[in-house]
DNA sequence: TGCGCGCTCGTTGGATGCAAGAAAGCCCAG
DNA sequence: CTGGGCTTTCTTGCATCCAACGAGCGCGCA
């Protein structure tokens, strides 16, 4: 029902995002045009259109007569988008506990229980994915669209710095309970208790990926 | 110390997105690939790149093998867009309140008094100047980099919208009034009021723009 | 006279070719 | 043996060219 007929680019730009964003393509991987136009069978013009895109959305950096890179944001930055990212997700929490209608809130319930499900289960990978729904649902139901579509995007952004968090002891537990606190918030409509909770939950991967960040160190610019 | 040295694409999307923000361009206008080639000088293929990078910006639309119009988004999208900026500015205002530093603070009651100033003239033009740095200050003052582009992205991306609602009768005089009352939030460090201050601030933007779609009609469509 | 079909033309999508800039290797001098 | 400058080579930037898809128009048929 989305997307209508989409050209070369668009669908190169659609499956390298999608190769980021899951960690194929780590953070400081060279992207080189020749390599990608061989790789998917085309000419360079459309890989070239797809990086020029994603690099707009900061997904990856072209330096001019330099190539292009997967972003690898220093610390202080990446703090700064997880801050980013958690003042969103307040806004959109802060906006559902407004709005919620029946469906959504159905939706929301939904999504909790298949977190509780992969939490219960000790499944990380499923977790990390009902995670993703979950938040995902908070953000439509803001009934914003455009608020969420800045949201995912983001999210989206970010991705390849969280994937690797949650293995942190005992992390799958208390993001199961953020997220049941969250839902509470919401259901009781109270705004500005849900956009603190919602706050705090991001901002606890914020605070937990600078750890992280020093215990990657270098690792990433190997191929 | 910005920027090195840009090519020709980057060069050209900084053009083109300048004569769209800054109304040369209206929302509806078609961007044609070969005229502005040969406006430009050059040929089509960084045309071409310009187009793609400010279609994810969001700024133009291009449907496929349709060429490409500048955005204009309907009355609905448009009450989003506002609202995420009221939800972009209340979270600077909140950072900032909790942040300020003597610089920011300075940089604030000087871009406050260049409002007052171009109030009290009756300069429309000035204020509406004075009226974007006063906004940025408080996006810098933030002291959060990303938050901060993220804020400016979105406001030139609504500026074609809201570029014609001073004229409304007295909005500058309320709007230097709420401009004070956030300063005077922010300065208190009261983030929770500061925050709705200045979603508030935006929100009657918002708010008036229905007006404003209503009475422009169709006369865009034209060149 | 009104409607549908096909053709032509204009515009975009993509490939290829060429030139210019940057990085790496090489040679020579100290 | 080491450092500096040149050259070579690889990659990107841009222009040009061809193909393919859409839109608008005219013709023919009911």
């Amino acid at each position: 029902m989305t997307h209508a007929p989409m050209n070369r680019a668009q669908r190169l730009r659609l499956t390298i995002e999608d190769e980021i964003v899951n960690g194929v393509l780590r953070p400081g991987a060279r992207l080189d045009e020749a390599q990608l136009a061989e790789r998917f069978g085309v000419s360079r013009t459309p890989i070239r259109e797809a990086l020029l895109q994603l690099a707009v959305t900061g997904l990856i950096e072209v330096k001019p007569r330099r190539g292009a890179v997967v972003s690898m944001p220093d610390p202080t930055r990446l703090l700064e988008m997880f801050e980013t990212m958690a003042e969103l997700e307040a806004s959109c929490g802060r906006l559902a506990a407004r709005r919620l209608t029946p469906e959504h809130q159905a939706a929301l319930a939904a999504a909790l229980e298949a977190c509780r499900a992969a939490a219960e289960a000790g499944d990380l990978a499923e977790y990390y994915a009902e995670n993703t729904v979950f938040h995902a649902v908070i953000y439509r139901a803001s009934r914003n669209g455009f608020l969420c579509e800045q949201a995912l995007a983001l999210s989206r952004r970010l991705a390849p710095f969280r994937r690797i968090q949650l293995r942190a002891r005992n992390r799958v537990g208390q993001s199961f309970a953020e997220h049941a606190g969250i839902v509470e918030a919401i259901l009781s409509g109270d705004e500005a208790e849900t956009a603190a909770r919602a706050r705090a939950h991001v901002l606890v991967q914020g605070d937990r990926f600078s750890d992280l960040i020093l215990s990657l160190g270098r690792d990433d610019a190997a191929a």
